[in-house]
DNA sequence: TGGGCATGAATGGTCTGAGGACTTGCGGGA
DNA sequence: TCCCGCAAGTCCTCAGACCATTCATGCCCA
């Protein structure tokens, strides 16, 4: 096997075999290439490998490190992948955040968790308040964010977080034609949201969410220069 | 910056900027190396960082290409970092593929393909004659495998096939005190799908796969050694 | 003329050695 | 007791050399 590879395969194992726990640190490099049999070179892209995936963690002068291993973080490590992926791809995306976030918003309606409603409504307030791209961008998250929190794990929180960022790049929002229409629509959006989980209706509430985040979805499509069937 | 994150960034702007799109080819390292600025080994652990993310693919005497940018792909590339996470997480994981592998039935359901049910009993056939640990593994990777490649986007069917691969690391099919009875449940939740899908009712498809994957999260989590609520 | 094959340039993979940068814990001094 | 400096430990970066693989070129032979 190639010496990176070995590097790789024997690292991973250290952490499925339960030898190194999470947290739990490495030895120092030059004995971890006596163990592996390869060189630091090869040995080091291995780490990196591992670290870009969230699994292990260095720190310089301190030692290589098993990560937490907290499904959220190695989902969130996953924003690095994503924000490269072409229009096409996030749109299979969104039906993955369209899914889960409709099961996160009826979750946190049922649950009605104090305060939640009071949150929201604050973070709407500001939110139709604005017209700063960025600003909306950012409350758009916070709203979402704190539903998903209330509602669901984080594990779901994390990947729904993730793909939202990743919809964010494309600026729907920029001033333009129908920048008015399109930001009625989606506060018009939002506030069906609050209301539903307002009332405690869960069903109410998975149906406002995913009815806008399928509004997402048409925006971005309407982007998309050559909009194929499908 | 430090260096490898230096070579990181830019590598990573030459894809987002579309300088460099899918299936295109980097210039050779030592090019590269003038170009940001950094030694050949910075730039390598960049490389393989990225690679380990599925966003590059070095080919040994060809080149450094950027990959296909397939979110399916890419999401692949997670098992290697889901693979490593502790049962509390895999809960947590599960917990999304509930909620869209029921998405993808439900759909399924509603689109009927030509010869899905067919390919699907002849599925749960041969599921119901084993009992064979690593088959078992097999046939139900297959069959929901079918369902949400008929029902879904690429996306959710890879992102559920990295959580189903996870969670099958937990044996819950040894043979044992309770096998018989676990393996009666499984193959009855199986039928309760595939009949659902047969009689094109999505409701109850979602329903049917819901309860069939909870089932799985409650026989996890009995296998956890200290079952703390929540 | 066409196909198979040797060959060499291009390119990524690996190893070695050296020095720098950061963290951490220890011990001395105020 | 607290602060500071110091030194050991560890990861980070660089440089150079050589190995392994791929691929296109062009030759040779049928």
């Amino acid at each position: 096997m190639a010496a990176t590879d070995t590097a790789l395969a024997g690292l991973r194992q250290m952490i499925a075999s339960g030898a190194l726990g999470p947290g739990a640190k490495f030895p120092p490099e030059p004995e971890l290439c006596d163990q592996l049999g390869v060189s630091r070179s090869s040995l080091r892209e291995a780490v990196r490998s591992l670290a870009a995936l969230g699994v292990i963690e260095s720190r310089h002068g301190s030692g290589t490190y098993v990560s937490a291993l907290d499904p959220a973080e190695i989902i969130s490590r996953f924003s690095l992948s994503v924000e490269l992926i072409p229009l096409e791809g996030v749109l299979e995306l969104l039906e993955v955040r369209r899914v889960l976030e409709a099961h996160a918003t009826a979750s946190a309606a049922a649950r009605q968790d104090a305060g939640l409603a009071d949150r929201l409504a604050e973070i709407l307030d500001r939110l139709e308040a604005t017209t700063d791209a960025a600003e909306i961008q950012q409350l758009d998250a916070e709203f979402h964010g704190a539903i998903c929190a209330a509602g669901a794990n984080p594990t779901v929180t994390a990947l729904t977080a993730v793909i939202r960022g990743r919809g964010g790049h494309y600026r729907i929002f920029e001033p333009g034609v129908d920048f008015d229409a399109i930001k009625q629509t989606s506060d018009r959006g939002h506030r069906a949201i609050l209301a539903a989980i307002t009332h405690r209706d869960p069903a109410a509430a998975a149906t406002a969410a995913s009815a806008h985040i399928a509004q997402t979805e048409l925006w971005l499509r309407a982007l998309r220069p050559d909009p194929q069937p499908n």
